[in-house]
DNA sequence: GTTAGTCATGGTACTTAGTATCATTAATAT
DNA sequence: ATATTAATGATACTAAGTACCATGACTAAC
């Protein structure tokens, strides 16, 4: 399994390469993004700029992850979470107690996956993995 | 990996040795359920049975959701799909053409699983799987 | 079978996540 | 500096689901 330092593109940077504006609201969603990492809904990125529109919040959001920057978890309840992302496959851990997301790769997990789609009915052609855990932190902080 | 043929409970039997009560209903939907199989969605069941309460629609399906006779997957897009379900642990397969989920079963996966949370920073106290796919039948009809 | 108690229902209003519309504003290119 | 066009915020809307509540349907006891 590796967890490799992620080295992230500069978001706006790439934004710009693709024609997009580089505009107030879109910097300070960035800006926060950037602050948060992993595990914020939208509506939490609201709360925190209130001087921009909701609608501007929902397709920044949008943007960013059809640009692959973010990822978007549908978790089994609550609302969707969003996290920073590299840009490689990958699979995530959420906490379920502090609802922080991680990321991480298996190759052991690919290779199942690929042998997996030989047993399957069908052809598959794409898969999605979720880990459920309780994270270091909050694992520490129940035994206090 | 198995794929063994279900043999489903009696859903209404289920609900009363639990104490709740078989209405007319919880039996009509509990009998589109039986006929669908998989792949619905809540919005789906209320077209089939307009004197139904919208309410009671989804309060029926959070039950059978509680009682594990149903599953929901919240997908990448698109509103949640429920579908009946074997009781034990298992995965999803969806085609992204159709909408039709599959469950299935593979111990190597939860082998990898089992090994991948001492690999994984936290405890790891459970997961989730989707395989997006193809169906045989849509794979046929492309070809056609 | 009738009755009493409670559970479940349908209707309505509300919430939450997200989208459509649109007049106004800000970013870019020249 | 100006013109062009993209982006914005406000507002209204949709879709999935929940809260609330007076009415009606089940069940159990008799
Ligand atoms: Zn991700
Ligand atoms: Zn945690
Ligand atoms: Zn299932
Ligand atoms: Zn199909």
């Amino acid at each position: 399994m590796t967890n490799e330092q992620v080295v992230r593109p500069n978001i706006m940077a790439v934004l710009e390469d693709r024609g997009y504006r580089s505009t107030n609201s879109r910097r300070s969603i960035v800006h926060i993004l950037e602050d948060k990492g992993s595990g914020f809904t939208a509506e939490e990125i609201g709360r925190e700029l209130p001087s921009v529109g909701r609608a501007t919040i929902f397709r920044t959001l949008k943007l960013l992850l059809e640009m692959g920057v973010i990822c978007r978890l549908n978790l089994p309840d609550g609302p969707p979470k969003y996290s920073l992302s590299r840009v490689e496959h990958h699979h995530h851990t959420v906490c379920v107690v502090c609802g922080n997301v991680g990321e991480f790769r298996a190759a052991t997990i690919e290779r199942l996956m690929r042998t997996l789609s030989n047993e399957i009915p069908g052809d598959v052609i794409g898969h999605r993995i979720e880990l459920y855990i309780t994270c270091d932190l909050c694992s520490k902080e129940n035994t206090n």
